[in-house]
DNA sequence: TATGAATGAGTATTCATTCAT
DNA sequence: TATGAATGAATACTCATTCAT
């Protein structure tokens, strides 16, 4: 018995040797130019073994998307206490984002950068699904704070889905310019931080009541 | 002279005629699955044609990313009149961004999701640097109305830069999150002018002087 | 005792389990596109039990192919009784032919459709040649029948071992053709039935004295 | 015009050199187990250059069955002269047939040994159609012969179709035969053309009217 | 200037076979 | 004896780029 558990730990472990090795490859090069050859190679294991794992290059790609966003969603449901204020939960929510972005950089490259190729066509519509709904997940999350600040009377009444999604798109934007032009003189300067603080200041003062 | 002068200008028109096709294919099977025979199908040349006039894909591929910023530019200085008060100018700004989006998907595309494959390495780096150029224009447009607001008065102090780059990261951060995610149930059935203008009133409102 | 019988048994079990699965899989897919993943699945052992019974997937193949013939042979000696005639024996011949190929049609195209592939080179001399001999016996029933045939007096005097080659490459040119042509309307409709009787009908005319 | 011609010319030789590499790779590899890249190392050619003049591997084994079938066919319209009576018609078939596959012996295994694979699937059903009608025109010239010994009085009133059929089948058969078993002793020495002849005296025999 | 034939490196995926357990 | 994880060679097909004409 001891055996079979060895046995199914050193699958999960190889597993996993492969997702690292994907995440490094994939980030570096895209889904498109990332090539099984070069996973193989990084993975130290022969080409073939990658598919003993994982159905298709897609099927792989999409395993670290969703990977990624079970990390944020764990990162999210620990950091969140019910006793702070909608005001410090939106702060909170942020700085996880940003702590995410941070130590999971490429995590969240893939999720951010997943539209290229049909990758939807390209895996099984379930496990497709699957996925799709863990990232609905997070958006729920923030949501119910939005919420949850306009009950309390703190926020104005504005729709809160709408406010999500902006608050949501506002901080992948942020990241997205950084990463796009960070080496560019464009942001003069700015980093992540700053800029997703700056616009959260500007957002909490126009949504909260005066 | 008659001669030289048409021999340019058939030089040029054949230039747009490859940009044309190659907007069409590239923005119809994305970067990387495009490909120049099926650009030179389009615009009705030989392969080895659009050599002549483009050093590579990748140019090609930059090359209407460009035009995209000139396009855009060209809508902005004709749309943001002096005489609108700041609080006009960025919702004008915005609309004008909208209006561009809508109007030509493609750019909008090309520009924004420029990013994979190794784009900047595989073009010259004088073009790039001309690209980013022209696009760091229209940033330095929307940073004059910010600082316009504030030397009226309307808005409170901020940073002016760090204000343009939130609002430019918003409001691609909604366009990008609407493409990706518009054939799912994410969005609710909100679309991007809509939810742009929510952005906009939560920042003005949070931006405006009391 | 038996215990080492009863292993032997479960040993030619095991063997014959694997050629049904195999069976199924290379009439269904033909050998070049038959895999040995799925045949083991279908035997439900592992692919590696394959290698301890059969040292390759063409020995697997020929031991189908050895099989049928051994069937085939069987069916013969059980039909072909001596007390008919010459004539009788030629059309109970073609009958049991023609049985063997209905009920046994994957054993048929394994045996036909043979050639394909580096068969011979890839099996051990020795079992191909052991192969061949049990072929050949089939032969030798059909040409004792002709010698009888001419010996009694009711067949001119043919050459009995061509007439043999002829009636025997003639039974396996109309299946062929019916296997090969029968979804296009090539035949018109015939049968293999149809079309082996009538060629005994003008071949046993030929054949009888006048 | 000149100029143009020369390349057409060329173009067809490439086509006719590549048929040529292919005819050799496929009769001694088969279908499944040739590679394009032997068929482009023998043309002396790139793979690439393969794929401009054929759309498939399929559509190349395709070809090769077509022009196999037009030159079988060119030499029997050559030689059935209509001054022939229906019995010499009749071997004169079968000796056209036999220099066919003496001259021609890789186009005959490629007509003969089509069956492998999903042929059918894989080209285009406009191509495939035409190929099949080809073959079809043969057995129609056969069938011709037929009836004209029927009419004539020379042939018994036998299905026209169904004999046509049963020689073709038996031609084949003993090709087959030959081909498959020659290198052993089964035929104990005898050859095609042998077995074709007294097959075709027996058939003859009892074809002809008393 | 324009052509388009030719190239050949590049890629995902498959599968017979081996071997440590 | 049985397993099944790992291998790695094999293969059809693609496509950006070049170059002789």
């Amino acid at each position: 018995m001891g055996i079979l558990e060895r046995k199914k730990r050193e699958k999960q472990q190889r597993r996993a040797d492969i997702m690292e090795a994907a995440k490094d490859v994939f980030f570096s090069k895209g889904l498109m130019s990332a090539t099984m050859d070069e996973i193989a190679e990084r993975a130290e294991l022969s080409k073939g073994t990658l598919y003993l794992y994982f159905q298709s290059k897609e099927e792989l790609y999409l395993s670290l998307l969703d990977e990624g966003d079970r990390i944020f969603l764990t990162m999210m449901r620990k950091e969140l206490l019910p006793t702070l204020s909608a005001e410090e939960l939106i702060r909170k929510t942020a700085s996880v984002y940003y702590k995410f972005y941070q130590q999971y950089p490429d995590y969240f490259n893939i999720m951010f950068f997943l539209h290229h190729g049909d990758l939807e066509n390209k895996v099984s519509p379930e496990f497709y699904k699957a996925c799709m709904c863990q990232a609905e997940e997070t958006l729920k999350m923030i949501e119910g704070i939005i919420q949850k600040g306009i009950g309390e009377g703190t926020f104005r009444k504005v729709d809160s889905w709408k406010m999500t999604l902006n608050l949501w798109a506002t901080a992948n934007g942020i990241f997205f310019l950084c990463k796009e032009k960070g080496h560019h003189d464009f942001l003069k300067g700015y980093g992540e931080q700053e800029l997703l603080e700056h616009a959260l200041d500007i957002y909490l003062e126009g949504l909260k009541k005066k």
